[in-house]
DNA sequence: TAGATCGGAGATCATTATAGTCTCCGATCA
DNA sequence: TGATCGGAGACTATAATGATCTCCGATCTA
């Protein structure tokens, strides 16, 4: 119910991590490849390759090919929202089939649905929560991680 | 992306259907069968009978029995709440699959998952959207509290 | 300049969740 | 006593999700 998928999760995870490399200094930054984060949070290599790319083409990090290559962020962790990250693995957010409704479409309670206007205003104070929160506020429990090798794992403080 | 189901949906459109019949006057009450509200909504019969089973169930609604019979709400629409209807459908809402992790379960990330806790937030938050919004700011009557719309998308009435 | 290391992209498959259907039962009331 | 209700379980079809596989092009470096 109401559950975020896999995708999203790991989406938030890796940008987490990546964010947290150049933690509040971006001219410390280091760019990162799938598998660093695929091995530091067990998540499948090729999905988590999946959902990066999908995290590029909407903006939010930029690629670099070959060796040594791998992602940074594009933006400042306070310009990038949780609501951002989620539309960009999953489209835009809808509690209901209906809140996306384009012309020509409607759902067969359209007609003498009593519930629609409501729901909508569920969906805006979700989306505000989601979209006044950032990958830098996420960052705020966790200290940044200080390790270079990728064999380093993340110390807890 | 956090779409709620389409029982769920419907769980509500019946909610929201049997509290208008007795609004703000108990006295008044009808029993309300499931034909009448899956025709009028077009919802299929048979998935409207399991919902409202659901929904008599875990006790929002009562139901008659025989010729005549049908539900009738259990108690009064500003005490059933948004958060109660949708877990009496789909089960304790929890945005991650971690929410309710039982004794002994884990999953994969767990170690060093690094969103567990912002996650939880928001989440909490939701939940208390959710609790705080009742039948009754349903039926329009009165208007819904914390509940305010900037991105105004449709906003009808 | 060849080869190793990256990301980009598409097809594909397995698993699960959801939506919807079918059938039979027991209670109730006229 | 039979028509009309809800209660309950098994069942099926379809869609969404999670995950995998394969091939490609870019880039660095030895």
């Amino acid at each position: 119910m109401l559950k975020i998928s896999k995708k999203a999760d790991y989406a938030l995870m890796a940008l987490q991590h990546i964010a947290s490399v150049h933690f509040g200094d971006m001219s410390h930054a280091r760019v990162v490849n799938t598998k660093e984060i695929a091995e530091e949070y067990n998540i499948p290599l090729e999905l988590l390759a999946k959902v990066l790319q999908a995290l590029s083409k909407s903006g939010m990090i930029e690629s670099h090919n070959g060796p040594k290559g791998g992602y940074l962020l594009a933006r400042s962790a306070k310009e990038i929202t949780i609501a951002q990250i989620l539309e960009s693995i999953e489209g835009p957010l809808g509690i209901t089939d209906c809140s996306h409704e384009k012309e020509g479409e409607f759902c067969m309670q359209r007609e003498h649905c009593n519930i629609r206007t409501p729901l909508l205003k569920v969906q805006d104070s979700i989306y505000q929560l989601l979209n006044n929160m950032t990958l830098q506020d996420m960052l705020g429990g966790t200290p940044p991680i200080t390790i270079q090798s990728p064999t380093a794992q993340g110390v807890e403080r």
